[in-house]
DNA sequence: GGAATATACGGCAATATTGCCGTATTGTTA
DNA sequence: TAACAATACGGCAATATTGCCGTATATTCC
């Protein structure tokens, strides 16, 4: 297995930038696997030679090993983009932490997803979310609109914009933290359906080695089929997959039950103890958990053919901003006046 | 970078059991990819070339791929070491989630390290635990003992026996997931400690991949120095090292002071958000935390002599039954009786 | 201060990984 | 049913990784 070399350089250049003097290659070696990167000290100096040969780092001696130059830091400077992988990750925890929903009363903040959308497509739109969302495809059939300038999550909506928040699955992690059930976010994937069945995941992104959320990208990328999923039985829908303590499986459960009393759903699947979940293997004492994605519904308003700014993990908002879909579409010419 | 080449093969033959389909390399990839294996196709069918002569794969046909053999299917039975990998992250992440151990009224279980000893070596041992208790290289000074025939956690103590439990670093984790507060245990290791300072992770662990505690494996190597480290100030304890979200380091700060309050402690040190501690680096938007080891006590019983049995991680007690450990050493003649 | 030991290097070559592409099959469509 | 498209294969060779070991340095010890 073969990570690319300059991902193997770039890492060995931050472990000699932290170090505040030079180091042999057995050090990096301590210091890389700490990083999650394992390299023989052998590969790190000939790595460390091909460094040289770019300026980026020099020997002091055979004895003490080598150094970072001045051009090997602005290299660093430059390829920053490294120093910021796993930022979803950090993002998920957060907001999960910082949400306050309590499934118990139904109260507090939740994550949510920002679309935003011109306001003669909102209609078309709403009919749109409502089908996904009846067909189950969601987080449940909540959801929030706001008017420009007005403000939901982290996003205030541009003039000649309407705002759609719909329910991040990432609300599942912090609901059941706050019950003290450790959850691991492992991948987003695009999960394929055939004849109405979740089959396997076609595509994915780890959590842990993305700058954004995996589901957005693959939206913003066309890759989703929910609509034909929904109409024809047959599409890609997104997905995303956890992994919880066995021990925890009862609990969930309960949870899950107390989330519907309040309109959220989005749980697709829980898997056996140990045992692989649509071909997803697990670690032992661990079930496999699969959630739909929050961004089904906007996906679907996509492929419809409305042009639509998304942003996931865009902040919290009050659950009780949060309407049945169906309320839209009743009121909905109302409420545009 | 390489995984051996033994490894990539064993995953392999995992994918194709779990399968009930002959499969084709691409088919695999994705497999692998959920697992953490990441192969390119050519590889892959370079590896099932070589499976092929083991006999433990068999083409069907160029279209429709491989299946695994019943050869191949034993083969895995035989190596199942393999699906064994991970436990220990899932009993740590077990036994956080059913302890019940509150900060604020000091009540409910935790999970404790059991170690056996010879009745005669009580008091000495005693003597060793309260001196790296006192110095703080411990998990606060609480700790329990129970008698041949009783029960200490998951363990009944057998006869000749006399049981120590000490608070395991875990109890940690579920105290602060009880606050809502994700954490993610990343390794077990020995750490280095010059001029009474810590200076760097020797040798590491990871949780994820070991089916055995890591600082029980390292004190029954005899890797540990932690007398030498109180004593003299130079020496190698047992830590661990985990990541917290950023945002949480204020709540972190206040559930600290509180469990200081009921005699527990340990948390050596917490890194600035993004930066690395002791040289180990963390994930944007991460904190690094060291906390010390529970069995740094049994281990300095260990350095002076002593035959211990050690079990980590050894179930759940009553924090009740716990007392601080200075109460042994007045009462331990007395105790005994 | 000199010898021994520990740490680090790079040459050489074996082994592993993978890109490219022509060929072999099966599944789908008209 | 035949043609076409999709999926999978293995040959060939380029590139990456790493084991082995002799040599270059510094640190430590007597």
């Amino acid at each position: 297995m073969r990570m690319r070399s300059d991902e193997a350089k770039s890492a060995i250049l931050k472990v000699l930038s932290e170090s505040g003097k030079p180091l042999g290659a057995s050090q990096i070696v301590s210091a890389l696997l700490s990083m999650g990167v394992d390299l023989q000290p052998r590969t790190v100096r000939y790595y460390l030679l091909k460094l040289d040969a770019q300026g980026f780092t020099k020997l002091v001696s055979r004895r003490m090993g080598r150094e970072i130059t001045e051009r090997g830091r602005e290299e660093i400077s430059r390829t920053n983009a490294m120093a910021r992988m796993g930022i979803v990750a950090a993002k998920v925890d957060s907001l999960g932490y910082k949400m306050s929903f309590n499934v118990k009363d139904g109260k507090g903040t939740i994550i949510i997803n920002v679309s935003l959308i011109d306001p003669a497509d909102f209609r078309l739109a709403i009919k749109e979310i409502q089908l996904i969302v009846n067909y189950g495809f969601s987080i449940g059939g909540m959801m929030a609109v706001a008017q420009e300038g007005a403000k939901l999550g982290s996003v205030v909506v541009p003039e000649g914009s309407i705002a759609i928040g719909t329910v991040c699955s990432v609300t599942l992690n912090g609901i059941f933290q706050k019950e003290g059930i450790p959850v691991v976010s492992r991948f987003g994937g695009l999960l394929e359906i055939k004849d109405r069945k979740p089959i396997r995941f076609v595509n994915m992104i780890e959590y842990r080695g993305s700058t954004l959320d995996p589901l957005e990208v693959f939206i913003r990328a066309d890759m989703t089929r929910v609509r034909s999923a929904v109409l024809r039985g047959s599409g890609i829908v997104c997905a995303s997959f956890r992994e919880i303590p066995s021990v925890a499986l009862d609990q969930i459960r309960k949870v899950e039950r107390a989330m519907k009393v309040h309109g959220l759903g989005g749980i697709l699947a829980i898997g056996r103890p140990s045992q692989p979940l649509f071909d997803i293997s697990v670690s032992e004492g661990y079930c496999g958990m699969v959630v739909l994605g929050g961004l089904n519904p906007i996906a679907a308003v996509r492929e419809a053919g409305v042009r639509v700014s998304i942003q996931s993990l865009a902040g919290l908002l009050d659950f009780n901003r949060l309407i049945p879909v169906h309320k839209y579409l009743r009121h909905d010419t109302g409420y545009l006046e």
